[in-house]
DNA sequence: AGCATTCTGGACTATACAGTCTGGAATGTG
DNA sequence: CACATTCCAGACTGTATAGTCCAGAATGCT
């Protein structure tokens, strides 16, 4: 009947969520995106709607994307204490570029307009899907007897929540892993 | 010989510096400027220069405003655990309108471009000193006895530094003081 | 009073960019 | 082969906004 898509929607997509991530939203013009993404206006109107819907897309997918594979580590690791071991000192070890773009989460958080519920409400539901995520792992620990049962593990999860977004705002002012290390270490200690 | 300035540069100033903190710098305009500083446009260029340089000088009057109480809080608490413990619940009991604006140079940090070497420059500056202020009143700490001299004092600024960004990003997404005081609880255990 | 300077308000310019539209080439399916 | 669909390149529109310019009113100083 008809020609058949040229692009893979999937990679385009991905593309896309790479420029938004180390340019942010505002900085992110049509063209450097039709550039990365390989394809033309046209095209990108067509498939992802206009860039604010893109731009939603891009979010879904990194939400995916970086759950899954903490899911995966919390999983596999074998106590939690390792696990966000794994997690803070693998964020302290990443590029000065890696470390510049940060998390288009958080990104996404602070450039956000205040009365803008769409990706407020969208963060909110994710940040809740990471605490959980977290939370229990910390009570998996408990019931193993790693972790104190006098602990709050809710309390603890939102706190590493917290400690992540604040070492991403540290590395993304300076890329130095010593010191990204050290508030590791110092955070860590909480699960003692 | 003429006449003399009509409005107070520094009140001006302050009222620049109120809507860049809960804008932002790309999406405060000209005209919200000349409003809310209640002066016209040529004023605002004669005494401020331009959009740029008016928000370098907000950043530097936020800077000496936050600094300045900063180390006023940490001159007066009784001990340094009191000192953290005062900046933190204060920060959780925040206004929501408050806990949305969130921190000018934490904002600043995120929205800077990669390559900005003037923000990037006078914010690392700043995280220096905020840094110093903290590790000054820990060292004091230790040789008062009320800090183990077994814990690394720079460690400690910093994972405080850390700490309260990553209750701003938790703050602007969510303002819920109980949920923002539970992880203020597990950061200041460190300290014991 | 007279003058230099600052103020206001608005017109004006230049630029950047999102989004739409057009024309024609490419390509898979029947 | 024919046709429907998708592709690309680029023109075009509308809007927002930073920054400049100008005319005239206000005001302090000598």
């Amino acid at each position: 009947m008809a020609r058949t898509k040229k692009f893979d929607p999937k990679q385009a997509l991905a593309a896309a969520m790479n420029v938004f991530w180390r340019l942010g939203y505002e900085n992110t013009s049509l063209d450097v995106l039709m550039a990365e993404m390989g394809i033309a206006r046209q095209s990108l109107y067509d498939t992802f709607g206009d860039k604010r819907s893109l731009y939603l897309k891009a979010l879904a997918h990194y939400r995916d994307e970086t759950n899954t594979s903490m899911r995966r580590l919390f999983s596999s690791a074998p106590t939690v204490k390792d696990s966000f071991a794994q997690l803070l000192f693998g964020l302290s070890a990443e590029s000065r570029a890696q470390h510049a773009r940060g998390c288009l989460l958080l990104s996404a958080n602070m450039e956000r307009a205040a009365g803008d519920s769409v990706i407020t409400d969208f963060l909110r539901r994710n940040q809740a899907e990471v605490e959980s995520i977290f939370c229990d792992a910390l009570r998996r620990a408990q019931w193993s007897g790693e972790l104190s049962s006098k602990q709050d593990p809710a309390a603890l999860a939102r706190f590493f929540v917290a400690t992540i977004q604040g070492m991403r705002a540290l590395a993304r002012l300076k890329s130095d892993r010593r010191a990204l290390e050290e508030v590791a270490r110092v955070a860590l200690a909480v699960l003692d």
